[in-house]
DNA sequence: CAGTGGTCTAGACCACGAT
DNA sequence: TCGTGGTCTAGACCACTGG
């Protein structure tokens, strides 16, 4: 067998009996123990980092993966109830309130006609100290006066709903896999060119009308997708 | 600026401004191109394959992603229908077929007492000539007599209604980022511990019997999912 | 056959983390 | 200050693809 292939092997049997584990040995213990290079020891290393089995934080070390959050994106669920039922402690941080011009692909998803003044909202959600999700909000900064007053911390649904009267019937989300951006990266306290899941959230009211752009990056291994579908 | 980023910007480049590149120069070609080392160009190479921008297939070379295959998994659309209202040319092949017992995991979906005997379909489905997708299918054989006597390279859902009365009304699907199985891996031509995103499927009919179970691997470059939801 | 990526060795220096 | 992962050099041999 393969040398990156026996140590993943080892790793993950380590893994496996020793539920109670947080943090794997260093790569240079590896190194040691199975008489290989620091490259062969990251190769089995990133290859279980792909499967999902344990994750890095910058220069600290590689741990291994808590079980992955379940969520339903149909389902309207509160993040912390979630969190909770599956016995995580969740934690929401505004990351940054801006009230600002958007990109150009913002501008097209509210379908405006000259540029327009956004409110941008980036939040941060960890479970249990973990930094599992970033997030970036653009609504229209006309049609949400004085939002940065609001406690952004929670749903921002429940706060159009209630302090301006503005509900979300439907909504169009899209998933794909990529890269997180280096910028996100440092938030989420990963890797430059970790893996994600970028889940985009287009939220529309009653008149179709696109009530929120929401970009939200997931460390892919933090989470699993449930849906029920007909 | 980190010299292995400097790379991947210039092939970042290279395919924005060459639309008809379909692949890129070689690993030794770019090491010397940058006198650097292989090592170095990989790590580049490898960054570019997690956005889904450029994808590998087994010692013939890097390729540039063609745009990926939008789905929405709630929708109950034709595979064939669906790629080429996008523009590819689909295509189905059945790897095996085998009637036998199944994992213990397939067992307990089904809710069986004792270990029951099952239909075990593997197909590999392609875009223009890509394998991008590989899935095992699993059903009771007891209810599908005669299954492997069908054309296979369709919709099982339509067969199991046409030639069985079963009725899917309903299911179930998890979605989660992970590294394909090594013997998945040969099947779609990529390099073992390749990224994917594993979807499993639980259909069921209204008696809310389990009617198939049903494991997809997509190439993670490859697919977008896309939700409308309420 | 030559060229490709896949795997591997044996080092090095750096930035940042924990202490 | 020392240990960690992050980046990088300069090679090597192998398995497989393509012509």
């Amino acid at each position: 067998m393969l040398l990156y292939k026996e140590i993943r092997q080892y790793l993950f049997a380590l893994i496996a009996d020793h539920p109670e584990l947080k943090k794997l040995p260093s790569e240079r213990e590896l190194q040691y123990t199975f008489r290989s290079t620091r490259i062969t020891v990251r190769e089995a290393l990133i290859r279980l980092e792909a499967e999902g089995v344990i994750y890095r934080q910058n220069r600290k070390g590689w741990f291994i993966s808590p079980p992955r959050l379940k969520w339903d994106p149909v389902k309207k669920v509160n993040f912390y109830q979630l969190a909770q039922e599956q016995q995580f402690t969740p934690l929401t941080q505004v990351v940054s309130f801006e009230t600002t011009l958007a990109s150009n692909v913002v501008n097209q998803a509210f379908a405006v006609q000259s540029p327009a003044t956004f409110h941008a909202i980036c939040r941060v959600r960890s479970l249990d100290e973990r930094p599992v999700m970033v997030e970036e909000i653009y609504c229209l900064a006309a049609q949400f006066d004085d939002l940065a007053s609001k406690s952004l911390e929670g749903s921002v649904t429940t706060i159009f709903e209630r302090d301006y009267g503005i509900n979300v019937t439907h909504e169009r989300s899209s998933l794909v896999v990529t890269a997180i951006p280096d910028d996100k990266a440092d938030l989420l306290n990963v890797n430059s060119g970790a893996l994600c899941l970028k889940i985009i959230r287009q939220r529309f009211n009653q008149a179709d009308k696109l009530v929120d752009y929401n970009i939200e990056y997931w460390v892919h291994s933090a989470i699993e997708i449930e849906v029920d579908s007909q």
